[in-house]
DNA sequence: GTCTATATTCCGATAGAC
DNA sequence: GTCTATCGGAATATAGAC
């Protein structure tokens, strides 16, 4: 509390005054500055479009969120790890994207022979790992590849077409 | 501390006088652990061998780190991401992987028209969030997909061969 | 080495003047 | 609304007996 006080230049009590206490400041700030972001998510997932559209819809929406918005993967996945019924119910409100209904339209195409057998759910982790990972992992690829952070941003731009073109590259039949 | 003391059936006192303070435990006993696997993954990444050999080696050395120690990349990377340097610093001893040397690998099968053009960063990203991510997202999978621990290990035990196989078919030329 | 008791520090929270 | 001063509790850390 000082140290945000201190960085608003105003003292404590005031943080009070305005916030009650602690968690809900916490709650106010924090979680009402992340859940902006769950209906856009939610709604790239259960979008009513092809396969590869879906793929490109996602992994472009979680990639400019967090283009946009650096802070929040790290925020969620360290929260979520903490307390994770608890955070999720906070966060999503018993509202999470519906993977189910993703994972039964990539189980679809592959029965159909569209893409390649590919079990849905480890598909959906890939997509997700690679649209969401490196944010968190930042600050290692920076100094492991000696790079910069205008690099990693340039990089991260690439991304929003770079990701979806490497899994419809794997998923795709020749 | 009283929590440590009361799981190990001691005292605080006790603590202190093992530890001196409670920044010197988290040390011995957190980083202790943590710092034991960094060898192991350091050297999947510099051995000499060919490529798609390679990126098994790497799947395979981090997926089954991560299984056995679930813990470690919730750890490392909410760690990383509060005080960067510094904890890569007392991590790695400022000696990470050779990710510059894994990249030109990359680049040098690019060039020679073995796999498809990839920016080589992009799929160290790519192969690195596969194995790491879920780990982290866990939380959020399980509720999500209404699955269980279970499901889930089991997901990432098939994982180990599924990930340099996804990988594989991205990359490779038909 | 292990304990009890206590000191010390830190931090969230409140009282009350302005 | 904003501040100073302070309370109260919790957590870290130490003293000292055994």
């Amino acid at each position: 509390m000082q140290e945000i006080a201190n960085e608003a230049g105003i003292n404590k009590a005031l943080l009070h005054y305005y916030f009650r206490n602690k968690n809900l400041l916490f709650e106010e700030v924090f979680l009402d500055a992340v859940k902006k972001f769950h209906p856009i998510l939610k709604n790239a997932i259960e979008q009513e479009v092809d396969l590869y559209q879906k793929i490109h819809q996602i992994c472009e929406a979680y990639i400019t969120m967090a283009i946009d918005n650096p802070f929040v993967p790290v925020f969620v996945l360290s929260e979520v790890n903490k307390q994770p019924e608890i955070f999720i119910q906070k966060m999503f409100g018993g509202d999470l994207p519906d993977f189910p209904k993703l994972a039964a339209q990539i189980e679809k195409e592959v029965s159909l022979g569209n893409i390649k057998p590919i079990h849905p759910q480890q598909l959906i982790l890939n997509m997700m790992s690679m649209c969401v990972f490196p944010f968190v992992f930042k600050p290692i690829f920076i100094i492991g590849m000696q790079a910069n952070k205008e690099v990693f941003n340039q990089l991260m731009l690439e991304r929003v077409k770079a990701v979806p073109q490497f899994i419809i590259d794997s998923i795709k039949i020749q």
